[in-house]
DNA sequence: TTTCCCGTGTCACACTCGTGTCACATCGAT
DNA sequence: ATCGATGTGACACGAGTGTGACACGGGAAA
C-alpha cells in the first residue's frame, strides 16, 4: 500500500530535492507525481486522486489557490502549502481555501515530511472512522453513500439508519427492542413489526447482499460477513 | 487474576529494565515474557495468549510487524509498537498492520505503563461481563453468538437462554424447577419434561461438547468443564 | 394553493420453524 | 428383576417471521 503524493513547485532543483526525498525516505511508501506549473498541476488533479498534495502558492500558469480549490471541489485531500517567508497573507487566504498545513520557505525537509505524516494519519483515521463495511456492503457516514460490491445503491433514511447500527455491530443479534431504541429514538410507540418491515425493504434494496442480515429467531436479526 | 504481557526488544539492557519495571511495579498483576529476536518472538505469540504485546520495530529474525500480523491473526490483543525517533513512517505502518498505540525511543517507561493500562482497560470493557465459557463452549451476550472449540455453532432462543443459565452456575447443580423459574418465567404452565427436551437439543446442537452438560439423577443437569 | 409522489407505519394472511407433548426405549438404583 | 427417572423420536400446534397491500402524511412540483 502507498499514498500518492502530488508536488507542484516551479523551482526545479526544489522540486526535484523534494521528490528524491519522499523516495527514499519513504522507501515504497510514496508514489510521488510532480508538475512545475498551473495547468500541468491542474489536469493532474482532475486526473487522479491523491493521498496528498504539497502545492507552491506562486505558479506560473494558476496559482496554488486554484489548484487547492479545484482539488477540493473533487474530494478533501491533505493539502499543504509552500509559501514565501513574509507573505503571511497568503498564508491566510491558504487557510480560507481550504489547506489543512503550510511551510514558509525555506523550510527543512524533515519538517515538511513530518507535517505530511501528521495530516496522512489524521486523515486516513478521518476516513476509517466514516467508512463502514461489511462483506460486499461498504458505507460512508460522509457522504451517506451505501455501495454493494462497489455498485452504488439507494436506500432510505430509516433504512440507512438501521443499516448503520447493523454495521456498526456486525455479527452481534439485535434485538427488536434494541433496534427501536437506536433508530426509532423518540417515536417508540410503535409496533416492534416495523422493524421487520424496514428489515425487508432494506434486503430488497441491497439486492445480492440481502443474505447478509440474517433473521435469528426469537432474539432479532444479525448482520454477518456472508 | 494477573495480565500475560510479552515484550519483544532486541537491546539487552532496555528488555531487562522494561521487564523489571512491569514486575515490580504490577507487584503481581504482570506476567512477563519477554524475546530478544523475531523467530523466538514469533514462537512465544503461537504458543500463548497474550494480554498485551509490546513489539519494538527494528528486530533480527522478523520485524515487529511480522509479529503484529501473526498476533491479529490469532486474536486481538492490544499491541504497542516501540520505535526509534525520526521513523515516523513506521508508525503509520504500524497503525496500518494494527497496532493500537506506540511510544517513540527514547520513552518513559512510566509512560508505556500507562499507555499499556489505558489498552488493557478498553480491551477488558469489550470482553467482560459479556463473555461466559466453560470448558470448550463460550458466549457472548453481547453478540449472542456461541462457539464450541472457536467455531461457531447456532442454536435455538430457549437453548440460548438455558445455556447462559447453565454458564452463569457452572459446575452447580440446577434443578428442574430452578431451570423452569428462570428460563420460562412466565409460562410456567409446562410439564417438568420440557427441560429434558430443551437440555436433549441443546446437547445436539453442541455437538462435541454436548458431553459437558452431565444428569444428576433425582436432581437436575450440571454444566462441567469437561 | 392543489396535486402528486414517496417514505413509512400498520394490518392481514401465509408459512416456516421453534417448541411442548406424548409414547416408547433405555438407563440406573435398590 | 422391578420401578422410577431420563433419553429419544415423532408429531402437532402456535409463536414468530416474510410478504403484499393499503393508508396516512409530508414535501416537492405545478
Amino acid at each position: 500500500m502507498s499514498y500518492k503524493v502530488l508536488i507542484v513547485e516551479d523551482l526545479q532543483e526544489l522540486l526535484e530535492a523534494m521528490s528524491d526525498f519522499y523516495r527514499e525516505k519513504g522507501a515504497g511508501l510514496w508514489e510521488v507525481v510532480t508538475a512545475s506549473d498551473g495547468k500541468d498541476a491542474l489536469a493532474k488533479v482532475a486526473g487522479n486522486d491523491f493521498d496528498l498534495m504539497i502545492l507552491d502558492i506562486m505558479l506560473p500558469g494558476a496559482s496554488g489557490f486554484d489548484i487547492c480549490k479545484a482539488a477540493r471541489s473533487k474530494g478533501d485531500c491533505p493539502i499543504i502549502f509552500v509559501t514565501a517567508l513574509g507573505s503571511e497573507n497568503s498564508i491566510l487566504k491558504g487557510y480560507e481555501t481550504g489547506c489543512d498545513d503550510y511551510v514558509v520557505k525555506p523550510f527543512s525537509l524533515k519538517q515538511l515530511y513530518a507535517k505530511s505524516l501528521g495530516l496522512l494519519k489524521r486523515a486516513k483515521k478521518n476516513q476509517d472512522s466514516d467508512l463502514l463495511s461489511c462483506g460486499s456492503i461498504s458505507l460512508n457516514k460522509r457522504t451517506m453513500l451505501v455501495k454493494v460490491n462497489d455498485r452504488e445503491v439507494s436506500i432510505n433514511a430509516k433504512e440507512y439508519f438501521l443499516l448503520v447500527y447493523l454495521l456498526e455491530n456486525k455479527n452481534s443479534v439485535l434485538t427488536r427492542r434494541a433496534i427501536l431504541e437506536r433508530v426509532w429514538k423518540d417515536d417508540l410507540d410503535v409496533t416492534d413489526r416495523v422493524v421487520d418491515t424496514a428489515i425487508r425493504r432494506l434486503r430488497d434494496n441491497l439486492g445480492e447482499a440481502s443474505g447478509q442480515i440474517k433473521t435469528v429467531i426469537g432474539r432479532g436479526y444479525r448482520l454477518t460477513e456472508e
